[in-house]
DNA sequence: GTCCAGGCATGCA
DNA sequence: TGCATGCATGGA
């Protein structure tokens, strides 16, 4: 990868392996929005970018090298092999089957508290109210980083809500879930660092203890925001998927199970049916 | 009107 | 331990 600057922007040469239409619009991040110009516009961790995809290059418009040092060289994992892996998890016919058709899906380092309450909220939902429910979330209780755009709110600020506060905005059944979570981030009772330095079991124990968070809900928060590529999240898409492994995960998945799950997450969503 | 979506808590056996 | 059921909401 060569990073050069621009005037304002940053720009990545020979990124490989990064389709930026299949990573940030496969159901891991529900924060991006495809923009008129085919670029995409976003926030983590309190920025926001905006990143277009031009003769293979990728721009990122208005970036201090200071943020993508700090920030987005990291989120979209960019000093990992995926070449490598993609070889390696490809030797299995599916995901070959998959990469052909969808190749550049990347699992983005997002922030854990962003990551755990976004897919709390996306139990029995569709991706399409998920990404509503959280930009309104954000809108009414996240800070303001750019001119209406916001950053994801704290487990301190959520916190101070009441359950009714996020049945207002449409979270149903999940509001009771999101409001404790906070209530126990918040207090210091669960310590996000904390999990995201223990061995995947005991990081997995740790989440399940949470009122509204089970295994499914879970693999997710610890794949998608906690940095466990071991994770492999099972839903109803890739409850279907796993009929096509009646004898278990093949061995080329090991390490790497959860950028496998995605490619054939994204897949079936595509294919079955 | 019915079914479904990146499921989970609860009660009961 | 495993299974049935209720749950909020909105789009298909």
């Amino acid at each position: 990868m060569i990073i050069e600057k621009s005037q304002n922007d940053i720009i990545l040469k020979d990124v490989k392996c990064l389709s930026l239409d299949l990573t940030l619009d496969c159901g891991e991040a529900f924060r991006w929005e495809k923009q008129a110009d085919g670029s995409w516009s976003g926030t983590a961790y309190n920025r926001f970018l905006n990143i277009k995809e031009e003769n293979g290059n990728f721009i990122l418009k208005n970036t201090s090298e200071k943020d993508f040092e700090e920030i987005w060289r990291n989120y979209f994992d960019l000093d990992r092999d995926y070449e490598a892996i993609c070889n390696q998890i490809g030797n299995d016919p599916l995901v070959a089957e998959a990469m052909q058709e969808y190749y550049g899906i990347r699992i983005l380092n997002q922030e854990p508290w962003e990551a755990l309450v976004s897919f709390v909220i996306s139990q029995q939902n569709n991706i399409k109210r998920i990404k509503g429910i959280i930009k309104r979330l954000c809108a009414a209780y996240g800070k303001e980083i750019a001119p209406n755009t916001y950053g994801f709110p704290s487990a301190e600020k959520l916190s101070s809500l009441y359950v009714e506060d996020f049945e207002a905005l449409g979270l149903g059944y999940r509001a009771k879930y999101v409001k404790r979570l906070a209530d126990e981030v918040a207090c210091g009772r669960l310590n996000l660092d904390e999990i995201k330095n223990m061995n995947i079991d005991d990081a997995r124990n740790a989440l399940l203890g949470i009122y509204g968070v089970g295994i499914k809900v879970a693999d997710c928060a610890l794949l998608f925001g906690f940095g466990f590529l071991e994770c492999f999240p099972v839903d109803v898409w890739m409850k279907r998927v796993l009929e096509y492994y009646p004898n278990g995960l093949p061995e080329c998945f090991k390490g790497y199970e959860g950028i496998a799950q995605q490619y054939l997450f994204h897949w079936a969503r595509n294919n079955l049916n």
